[in-house]
DNA sequence: GGATGTGAACGACTTCACAGCG
DNA sequence: CGCTGTGAAGTCGTTCACATCC
């Protein structure tokens, strides 16, 4: 049997951040919000974001308890408060500019997906190595020579970039990266990069997916 | 001080499996074995795969024993054997036949990229609902109609499906693919599928990634 | 009544540390 | 000696259950 009695336990607590893990769902219920918020509705509960989700309501609860106490007992949490708490605690209240070097198909398909726009991510710069690429000009914006990689980085401020390169030029591009003063890369080219620490890293291998999902699909099969 | 308390039994159930987490970085060692064994490589340490790797010794000796001990004291592992034995693990060790649907520059990128047929992932099929794109071929394959999925699937054998639509179909086409006997799909649409538990599912939203990353650099940035 | 916020239990994953073997 | 394999300890994340509040 539990026993919780005497509710006082002052400090201690040292869990302020969202975690890793739940900094991920936050993404995910704010996309829910999105939508609710579109449809007009004014006040959601732990428990409806839950279901939309397939998720339990104890973990939506906590997860949104390190953006704050904004829930009101009995009613639930005011659809526009929340969202601009999940955007002030995932960073994304701001415009973070970004550059794109690779400009093959991959990049196109990210290049018009009007998701990032939405989110406060715009690309202001294409770069590739490729000459005839060089100069064309693709969903407005012209691309450029890997060569003024750093000059324009810095003129236009950029913190964030996405790597859409083979595997081989990934390594030597990304320390160009940060030598322009790039603080977090997007990295798809399938490989393992290795940088200083203060470069964040998060990495999109679509084959490694395939392989997860693979290896998913035959854990149901034979249990 | 360690509160730890006398865990009487861990129970019987010992992991004979690779974790979830743990799938994730068996793929990320056999791209690390891959090129060594191209390299000429005969036997490897766990020491040596975790540092290119960014992780600890102990993690891939870990990581490793649940695919089989076949690693020798004071030498390490065959790098063949080790290849063998987690593409086994992860269900790799055999043909998937994959469908695609969506035929957008994602999809291209996803086609051209070969990164797929190297580990056993085979494409037999794309559908788009666009009659423009319908009957054009693309990468060596013919795109066709949403309504011959069902019959297609069947007919090809196929098990995996990648959806690269709009957010807005992604829902009803995933149910069809359900239908057709699909038991697992990578979803690229930034929307959360709702399906049955026999069709696992692996998502993929690009959105969600850059949010991560940007709350990273954040987090890094004031601590 | 209905929902939040939160210690505490629980479970999953990671690191430690060391016996054992080539 | 160097390196594996593995219990045990430790850490992190999730679920439970309940006091609390509207």
């Amino acid at each position: 049997m539990p026993r919780a009695r005497n509710t006082g336990r002052p400090q201690s607590g040292p869990e302020e951040r969202p975690s890793r893990a739940g900094a991920a769902r936050l993404s995910l219920y704010l996309r829910c919000l999105e939508g609710w918020l579109r449809e007009g509705v004014a006040t959601v509960s732990s428990g409806q974001i839950a279901e939309s989700l397939g998720i339990s309501d104890a973990q939506v609860r906590k997860d949104v308890s390190y953006v704050g106490s904004l829930g009101q007992p009995g009613v639930g949490y005011q659809v526009t408060d929340l969202i601009e708490a999940i955007r002030q605690a995932l960073g994304i209240n701001r415009e973070w500019r970004s550059v794109l070097i690779g400009v093959g198909n991959l990049a196109r398909a990210l290049l018009r997906y009007q998701g990032f726009r939405a989110q406060g991510f715009r690309i202001v710069a294409l770069f590739d190595s490729d000459p005839a690429k060089i100069g064309q000009e693709v969903e407005g914006l012209k691309v450029d020579a890997l060569e003024h990689l750093g000059d324009k980085i810095m003129t236009l401020g950029a913190e964030l970039a996405i790597l859409t390169v083979p595997a081989e030029s990934a390594q030597p591009v990304a320390e160009r990266l940060h030598e322009a003063g790039i603080r977090g890369i997007l990295n798809f080219a399938p490989t393992v990069l290795r940088l200083p620490e203060s470069v964040r890293l998060v990495n999109v291998d679509l084959s490694i997916q395939l392989e997860q999902l693979a290896f998913q699909v035959q854990l149901h099969n034979m249990p």
